[in-house]
DNA sequence: GGTCCTCGTGTTTTT
DNA sequence: CACGAGGACC
């Protein structure tokens, strides 16, 4: 056995070590399952039991395979560990897809469809097959579609077991679907686990192929996996039977998106002789956090029993808030944020707040901005999926596939090239007699009947754009060829024109997209532009959390999955909102939302805050609401209700350093204004914007600054601070200097130091 | 074919 | 309330 499989305990040995015939690791929340999965990969590879490449590693998130893939990296070196096939499942197999796919009739450059993609493209099917988008909406139709090809059905199948018209509807949208896809070589997320099903039956030689290379496979967060990411393993491991799935059943949180808690509970019936290893010792949280959160877990009837225990300290009560209101929640939040960091010496990134639905961080948002502290939201709008950004993509996707019809839509006529839907149709219906992408028709555009001569020269000048850079792709560098090509398609240009702070934004989040482009092709292998939109296609904003900057986090429960923070916030513990409830609410659906609320309990290590608001603002009108049920169902010997805001700090707003009205006027003035990371960079944080949406609004020393509090100027020397005043660049504080009286400094140049 | 405006609608969670 | 889609007008 490896000497580094000492560093873990007994279960956790057992889970690493056993290397050979499938295994089970039943992990609890919290008892260190990443840790096994890397160290049995390490100690696989000390061994020479398997090369890196024979190990096929999947995840759920790119950002815990770069997290183990560094792990391993630092146990037995990067070199090795760089040589690993780990992934999530979806960037997995749009690789295998990009090397095999032309079996099934793809290019090797398909493009993969976001939702936008899905569904500018189902519209269009919808409209010409006649179907009715008001008695069946678009987003129903989709969600059928892709609901079905996470059950592995086709078109034929959806249609078969059709229990309500719009099942038929969908089937007969989703075969056209497909078709158009193909034909755009398109392929959308769940093609991306299907079509490689698809693949390994119908060519068993490719499947040998991968079942050979893949002698070894792990997959993480099991009880999260559907049918089609199940069948493919299932495939894969059929030959060497070498496959350890780790996965917690009480925090299966995904079933909305088709993945099936059966999985991991039949696993056994697949592998009867599959070893089982328990993985019940908690690391991470105190005695009182896991009573709460098995007090709410056990509530529920589907599990499987068993039992977390941990050897870490009693810890301190759960604290559960009773707010008036959504704001009233936010305050008293960032006030237990200000008095842990003072009191308790605790930084930013300790902190972590954690909401069912992506709405709710507006108000606590803005609970943070009253007293200054630095928060980063994860998920919301996401940066690949901006209007500006999504354009630049596309036409960068059609350099690499010309028959991605859904990115020449997008392209064609932006900037305005006096193409509408007629002089569109047109090109498509050439280029569909010519058997042709729509982008190839560029280069014949005299051919296409019926435009007019302005069209002509528009697109011909479009296409000379186009053809240069294509000619120039192989032997140029990438992100210099981009910027010209962004250029010469007056991109930015094009942006600059509204003098907007919006505008601005947009420029900026072009010039990062192209920085983004520069970074990967000089830090990856495949620096390939066709690997670049691959890549971007897949990321989630959850993967791009870096624990570098100290800010504290604002993210949804389900984002927060994986996990851990010293202190958490879950919040708006309501009925309607957590558990949430759209209409009809099966029992199911309630499990697992109470697997939602166990999970974000589970997020905490010292400290957990569970609070309520009596009304919320929710459809445009403050409703009442009663709490949670799960708070009800919690163990309440562990718990110290807080009650109601003391009233002094219920009226306090004004003495927190900004005033209500002043920021809100501020606000309006600008409201990128504090979604805007440059006053950062020029504090000498040049971190990336790219999928930093609403991020860091003040440096961390600067936050630090209050009222009463001692600082230290490298001129004045100490003093202490007896006012303070504005926001941002122009925050200001008066500070009184022994020897020196009051003065007033802008925080900006003043660089401060806070004396402990 | 573009633009402006109004009206309507909808708000779960995401690879 | 905020945003988008679609309609009316230029």
């Amino acid at each position: 056995m490896s000497q580094f499989l000492s560093q873990l305990n007994e279960r956790q040995q057992e889970a690493a070590s056993t290397v050979h015939g499938p295994v089970m690791i039943i992990a609890g929340a919290g008892s260190g399952k990443t840790r096994v999965l890397t160290y049995r990969a390490a100690h696989m590879l000390a061994e020479r039991h398997a090369a890196p490449w024979q190990i096929l590693m999947l995840t759920f998130t790119n950002k815990a395979a770069k997290e183990m893939k560094n792990r391993i990296a630092s146990i037995i070196g990067e070199q090795v560990a760089s040589g690993i096939w780990m992934g999530t499942f979806h960037s997995i197999f749009a690789r295998i897809l990009r090397m095999d796919g032309d079996k099934l009739g793809y290019d090797r450059n398909f493009s993969i469809y976001d939702t936008d993609d899905q569904e500018s493209l189902v519209k269009k099917i919808m409209a010409d097959l006649q179907i009715n988008t008001q008695q069946f909406p678009v987003k129903q139709i989709m969600s059928k579609i892709s609901a079905s090809k996470n059950r592995l059905w086709y078109p034929a199948d959806l249609d078969k077991y059709a229990v309500h018209p719009a099942d038929i509807k969908a089937a007969l949208v989703y075969k056209d679907y497909q078709v158009r896809l193909k034909a755009s070589n398109a392929m959308d997320f769940d093609d991306l686990l299907m079509k490689p099903i698809e693949l390994f039956t119908k060519f068993p030689d490719v499947l040998k192929k991968y079942q050979n290379q893949f002698k070894y496979i792990m997959i993480d967060e099991y009880q999260d996996t559907n049918k089609a990411q199940y069948t493919i393993a299932k495939l894969l491991a059929a030959s060497s039977r070498n496959i350890a799935v780790v996965g917690d059943d009480a925090q299966s949180i995904y079933s909305w998106r088709g993945a099936d808690i059966q999985n991991i509970l039949d696993f056994e019936k697949d592998y009867p002789e599959a070893r089982v290893v328990r993985l019940e010792q908690n690391y991470r949280s105190t005695k009182k956090i896991l009573a709460v959160a098995d007090s709410v877990i056990k509530v529920n009837k589907e599990q499987i029993p068993k039992t977390l225990w941990t050897d870490n300290d009693e810890g301190d009560y759960v604290t559960l808030l009773e707010c008036d209101s959504e704001r009233d929640e936010s305050m008293r939040i960032a006030n237990y944020i200000q008095q842990y960091k003072i009191t308790k010496g605790m930084h930013n990134k300790d902190f972590a707040i954690l909401y069912r639905t992506n709405a709710q961080s507006r108000a606590l948002e803005d609970g943070l901005r009253r007293i200054a502290v630095p928060y980063i939201i994860i998920g919301g709008i996401q940066f690949y999926k901006r209007k500006e950004v999504k354009d630049v993509l596309a036409y960068l996707k059609i350099l690499v596939n010309p028959r991605d019809t859904e990115s020449f839509r997008r392209i064609v006529n932006y900037p305005a090239r006096n193409i509408g839907d007629v002089a569109l149709s047109k090109i498509e219906e050439y280029a569909h007699q010519t058997q042709k992408g729509p982008a190839e028709i560029l280069s014949v555009i005299d051919m296409v009947p019926g435009l007019t001569a302005r069209q002509r020269s528009a697109l011909q000048e479009l296409n000379r754009v186009v053809e240069e850079t294509k000619a120039n792709l192989p032997n140029s560098p990438l992100g210099l060829l981009i910027r010209t090509y962004v250029e010469e398609l007056h991109l930015i240009s094009e942006l600059s024109q509204e003098q907007t702070q919006e505008g601005r934004n947009r420029v900026e989040n072009v010039q990062e997209l192209i920085n983004a482009i520069e970074e990967f092709s000089s830090t990856k292998a495949d620096a390939s532009l066709e690997a670049f939109l691959q890549d971007v296609s897949l990321v989630a904003d959850t993967d791009n959390l870096d624990g570098d900057k100290n800010v504290v986090t604002l993210m949804t429960l389900h984002a927060a999955k994986g996990l851990e923070f010293p202190v958490v916030f879950v919040c708006g513990l309501e009925e309607g909102l957590f558990p949430f409830s759209g209409g009809a609410d099966k029992e199911s659906n309630l499990e697992e939302e109470r697997r939602l609320c166990y999970v974000g309990i589970t997020r905490a290590e010292q400290k957990l805050f569970l609070s309520h608001a009596k009304t919320r603002f929710r459809f445009g009108s403050t409703e009442y609401s009663v709490r949670s049920r799960f708070i009800d169902e919690m163990d309440l010997t562990h718990i110290k209700n807080e009650g109601q805001a003391p009233v002094e700090m219920r009226n306090s707003f004004a003495s927190k350093g900004l005033d209500g009205d002043a920021l809100h006027q501020y606000a309006e003035k600008d409201p990128y204004y504090w979604r805007d990371e440059k006053y950062v960079q020029a504090k000498g944080s040049p971190a990336s914007k790219v999928n930093k949406e609403r991020a860091v609004i003040y440096d961390d020393g600067v936050a630090d600054i209050k009222n009463g509090v001692y600082v230290e100027h490298s001129k004045f020397g100490r003093g202490k601070v007896t006012s303070i005043d504005g926001v941002g660049d122009n925050r200001k504080a008066v500070v009184f200097f022994v020897g020196h009286g009051a003065k007033t400094l802008v925080l900006k140049f003043a660089n401060l130091k806070v004396v402990k």
